[in-house]
DNA sequence: CATTATATATCGGCTTTCGATATATGTCAA
DNA sequence: TTGACATATATCGAAAGCCGATATATAATG
């Protein structure tokens, strides 16, 4: 990770949410996904993301069914209406964060 | 606190520096300016904020000295060469963060 | 045939933060 | 004046979040 990962504390259920409120994909693939769409800065770990997609699919803002893509099974995920209304609030309190920190540091972030 | 704590993990040292940065304070004082600057978005725990300026301290981030006001004493900080340099880090590290989670949510946060 | 990429998984440990609790003084109202 | 509340600092244990290490298995590449 090219950054402090603490920064990250937080925001990685949000952004699985986003990434399978656009399609259903698996593990891996967000793994990468995250990286393109961060240009390298969110580097998810594997130990990181599979315990979260269990905890998500108990907690019941996902869904899970396997899929045989030559000849190795892959687990995909597609999130469900609770999911979509618990990535409304994270966003919603992404927003209140941010704003607050640009507020305290002064307003001279993004240059 | 209004919004979920796991997302201010690992920002509140950057806070910490950037208030002692404008001019020295105690501990007390910094959890108000904190509320006051973020508009009651950061409510600062003394739990976390005693600890974290002892650990700061102890990097070399931070001086202290004790001052008596109206009968009591007072532990003032200041910031060092070295804390000045760790929150130009944290300021660099937070603008990539964050602008890496605009990216991967789409754009269209701040409206 | 060996190495690398793909793909998922678990466990222990670290870091960050907070709730609870303790202590002590100042201020203000009943 | 006395009880309550604000000011001010401090420590401890617990919880949450994330990661490194490790394990397993198959496909692709050289």
């Amino acid at each position: 990770m090219a950054i402090d990962r603490s920064l990250i504390s937080g925001s990685t259920m949000m952004l699985v949410l986003k990434l399978l409120s656009e399609k259903d994909r698996y593990g891996y693939e967000m793994i990468e996904a995250l990286r393109e769409k961060s240009e390298n800065v969110f580097e998810l770990k594997a130990g990181t993301l599979y315990p979260l997609l269990h905890d998500m699919v108990g907690k019941g803002y996902l869904t899970s069914y396997e899929q045989e893509v030559a000849g190795k099974v892959r687990k995909y995920y597609g999130i469900t209406k609770t999911g979509k209304k618990i990535l409304a609030e994270k966003e919603k309190e992404w927003r209140e964060y941010s704003g607050a920190i640009v507020r305290v540091l002064g307003g001279m972030i993004y240059e």
